[in-house]
DNA sequence: GTCTATATGTTGATAGAC
DNA sequence: GTCTATCAACATATAGAC
């Protein structure tokens, strides 16, 4: 799978134009991927010196402190992903006008786009999607960087599902989200638990199999607890 | 909320009998405290040591290498936590006979025991429930201990599901269980992100809240995953 | 079982030469 | 921008006295 990217987004990756790769970017591919795999505890600058092949003192001179190399390695990639899900969920409403899209057809328009990424040619990004998913379920980083950098989305998703089911309570529309946000990241972190529970009939390797899945999946678990009941 | 447990349960948590708590306990709760609030890398055997009041020798007197104590603490409650389950989905199972229960009660029967586990007045059962997340969510430790202590009861609520919809394919069940686990576990661990999201209007510290919820959301997805369908 | 003392290595961070 | 050299702080782990 190739991700497309814009000119735009392509110029804020440096090392997808050509040339040498600047020695900032190779420190930050090299935190991406220590930081996704034993995060940021759990790696020191300078394993991450050592495989971007520079000194220590660079990360240093171009981060600062290793709290802010992390912030940057997570910022990096943020906003991009954020525009292309965005415009997914954009052109999901677009094609349901003057109708809305239905809770599956909304979900899909969120999900699928990380599967692009998850499975996309690039390791950087497969390692940025481990890394959201770390960031996600840490206390320490969960409250810091994914309301900056990934709540604005949901709130728009909220707000269509509320348009799509006009009787749900609002509670029980954040805690579905959370539900399906857990679902996701524990996909993308790719733990390998469930190829060793089902004995090698399921790869935790394929993210795309799992998001394809857990689209009706979640549609018709948002739908079974908005639903009105009878009895309430 | 108060867990009742078995006396043979309640001997092998030694602190919850009378007297002095014995320092081997102290430094098994104040790691369970810490480890699971900032994960294993981002905790010190002296950070520990100074919680627990006792001197750092003594975790390598009683426990060895670091490794060694995070392991005994997980598996300090892993078995108990199992036990409760276990009876639990017996007793479902009993309940149903001659037939099957739905899938609804089969995974309230799993899914209930840790809504008492993770509101239980002991903190160290709330320590021990954001623990298990992180090791679940965790590359390194996710595939040595969740098969050895969790594991056996998957296996059997794979078997029931299986029971109850004869032409799911296995791996759809499998990939239920993985969503249904992403969605607790991210529950467990109580971020705090859903109460900036919802500004307030959802709490991660209601997980009981959250798992009600879950219970008939999973159940709706498993069945519209695994149903079988015409076009197929 | 519990402490003191210490061995030995690693950490993040910086100052200063080039 | 990049490297060498170095720092103080902290890490895990152990040996041996009581």
């Amino acid at each position: 799978m190739r991700l497309i990217l814009t000119a735009q987004q392509r110029k804020a990756i440096p090392e997808l134009t050509n040339g040498p790769k600047p020695r900032k970017e190779l420190i930050l591919d090299a935190a991406e991927d220590l930081f996704s795999k034993w995060g940021y505890d759990g790696v020191s600058l300078r394993q991450i010196a050592t495989l971007a092949h520079v000194d220590v003192a660079l990360l240093n001179y171009h981060f600062g402190k290793k709290r802010n190399l992390f912030e940057e390695v997570f910022k990096r990639r943020a906003q991009i992903i954020h525009d292309i899900r965005e415009e997914a969920l954009t052109d999901c409403l677009t094609q349901a006008e003057p109708g809305l899209p239905t809770v599956e057809q909304l979900i899909a328009s969120l999900l699928l786009p990380l599967a692009d990424i998850a499975e996309s040619d690039d390791p950087g990004w497969q390692n940025y999607c481990a890394l959201v998913a770390y960031v996600n379920n840490s206390r320490e980083w969960g409250k810091i960087m994914m309301p900056k950098y990934f709540d604005p989305l949901v709130q728009r998703l909220v707000k269509v599902l509320q348009a799509i089911i006009p009787d749900a309570p609002e509670e029980k529309i954040y805690w579905s989200h959370e539900l399906m946000s857990g679902a996701v990241m524990l996909v993308l972190s790719r733990t390998g638990r469930i190829d060793i529970l089902s004995q090698g009939l399921c790869k935790s390797s394929e993210v795309r199999t799992a998001i394809e899945l857990m689209i009706p999946f979640c549609a018709a678990g948002i739908q079974e607890i908005c639903k009105k009941k009878p009895e309430e």
